[in-house]
DNA sequence: CCGGTTACTGTAACCGTTTACATTCTACAT
DNA sequence: ATGTAGAATGTAAACGGTTACAGTAACCGG
């Protein structure tokens, strides 16, 4: 039934050891006490034979799998690296392992099934997978925590995501009280994209507080692309539309606007001004350097892969984590400072 | 002995098909031809029940995991996205998971012991894995594909990586040719690294056709590190070391470097031109953007994954596979390209 | 000296599949 | 009728652990 490839098993170490293999299961796992004696010669039993157990052997009968699982809808973009690297901190720490899905791939099996037996538990990006999928996870006690995403109505599941809205109107805030703009572009993300959601309510009660008239003309769709973003104000410009900055959603977007604006000649921050969302790897690269918001990815994927392990064990975790962003201001927005963090 | 979670087992199926459990594996398996009436029940039962195999147990029944792992040392930086993202690609095209290991982590186990049970074959990444590790997976018959790094002496095993030497050879000779460089400063990567080791090759190669004598004071280390690399040039410029160009080693170091220089005030290209390796994302967006050479990274993770697989498939796999490399002339060497040429 | 703990250890069932081997059934030649 | 090959299906033993339950030895108080 089987390869050719001999391992050693939990019954080999008891044989050697004499002992049964009960005992052998009960040492590893600390279970209960065992003799001085016994422990010393299940110990070299082990050593002798060079003994792992079998994880998969301990996963059928413990039916726990020691890993989480990741599910994103797409690995590219700057988002991904240090998500996966906070969370990959946490699952090492923890002697948890990580198996990475993402929602395209996988016909043959509903992702929803194929998480729930692959894993103790998953970690759901965005709209990775649908409501349905979420739903039926959740019935099933299968431990789901979201990431930047709230849950389905009526459902009770932990979110980790970011601070959205408070940012976002102080660095529109920051455009108009520090540099004088008044006609804000606004670049939304993808069609019922929560972040983009609460960046836009962040941007209208900037608007809101300076007695800006909310212009429905300036709120685009970007789609957090840089091409999409770029398409965008190239379309804006020719249509010769005013406009003296712009929040561009997050830096991929403002990527392309800076594009844009560079091959029509307009000059950043001097006639506009321009804000991302995210503080990416680059944005101080960018010319000029992209003033935005940095959000921290990096502990999204900590206390996201936290409050998972802590379902699995059953301890008692947040309804939501809300983590603090903060303005990183460069010189896209016409400051003209050596990087000045504030708050 | 088992959690409360109730889940519907190949047993419940054949008892409400009303055939055997083997039926119900040799349907799921098609390993015999089975009655079409015999199907036709076996299908309605198993809709009726909702029915999804469990793949903890069928991993235990024929010692093969359906998952490959990766092992690498960091996961930061903009190298590990790209080869993940090929990596992915071909997993989820072969119906194979991914497990990510990072071998700082894992005390517990020996990394190598873990991943050979975990999984039916790895992806070592660099010097991720010594290579007493290597060996002895290598040896216990555990597929392993190397990526950017040759197998420990004496062993065969198939190795993905890029072409290194040519590439350099050409990006030097451009600096001469095209922009008349002669003091040309090389940087290495870290102690051992192979790309490093080839490039520096390539160095080599281009100063001895165009008769240049190779000057070691010019040779200095990098580590492929942006701080290490500003530190090492800044050093440069206080001893007044004369050079005209630097090959920065790769991109993360040509970023240290461009800053290094930018902040003494000299020129690049004008007094200094500066290339990279690696082709990162940011590299258009450098000031000025960085020329460099591509590495198809992604490719390599694609690469890797699909020798990996046909070993695990018991398939020929090439010793070695060596990625083709393009130049890609921005404007840091001298060059004036209008154009954004390469995505 | 005996019953009752307590502390350790052993026996064997079980987790949910796969598969070697056995069995049954069908069709067809003899 | 009978024998037989071949196809479809069933039976039960693995795979390598965990753990409920049972057993045993040592110790203690009465």
């Amino acid at each position: 039934m089987k390869s050719k490839k001999y391992s050693t098993t939990i019954r080999d170490v008891a044989d050697l050891a004499g002992v049964s293999v009960a005992t052998i299961s009960r040492y590893l796992n600390n279970k209960s006490l065992l003799t001085e004696e016994t422990a010393k010669k299940v110990q070299t039993a082990m050593a002798e034979l060079n003994y792992t157990p079998n994880p998969i052997a301990r996963n059928l009968s413990t039916n726990r799998t020691n890993a989480i699982g990741v599910v994103m809808n797409e690995i590219g973009g700057d988002f991904f690296t240090p998500l996966l690297e906070g969370i990959i901190e946490t699952t090492e720490k923890n002697d948890f392992n990580l198996l990475i899905f993402t929602s395209t791939g996988r016909n043959r099996y509903n992702p929803a099934m194929l998480g729930s037996m692959y894993t103790d538990g998953l970690i759901v990006f965005i709209d990775s997978l649908g409501d349905e999928d979420i739903a039926y996870l959740h019935n099933s006690d299968h431990p789901i925590v979201l990431v930047h995403k709230s849950p389905p109505t009526g459902l009770q599941i932990p979110v980790v995501t970011i601070e959205n809205k408070r940012a976002s109107t102080r660095l529109v805030n920051h455009l108009i009280e520090k540099h004088n703009r008044r006609n804000i572009v606004f670049l939304r993300g993808p069609e019922g994209n929560e972040d983009s959601f609460w960046r836009e309510l962040g941007y209208r009660e900037a608007l809101s507080t300076h007695s800006i008239p909310f212009d429905p003309r300036l709120v685009l769709v970007g789609g957090f692309d840089r091409f999409k973003a770029k398409e965008v104000i190239e379309k804006l410009v020719q249509e010769k539309t005013q406009f003296d900055a712009v929040f561009a959603g997050d830096d991929e977007a403002a990527i392309g606007v800076l594009q844009a604006l560079k091959e029509n000649g307009i000059s950043v921050p001097g006639k506009v001004a321009v804000v991302g969302f995210d503080d990416q790897r680059l944005c101080p690269f960018l010319n000029p350097p992209l003033s935005t918001i940095h959000a921290p990815t990096d502990l999204v994927g900590v206390n996201a892969a936290e409050q998972l392990i802590k379902m699995i064990r059953n301890e008692p975790v947040e309804d939501i984590i809300l983590l603090p962003t903060k303005l990183v201001i460069r010189e896209s927005c016409g400051c003209n400072s050596v990087p000045e963090n504030i708050e």
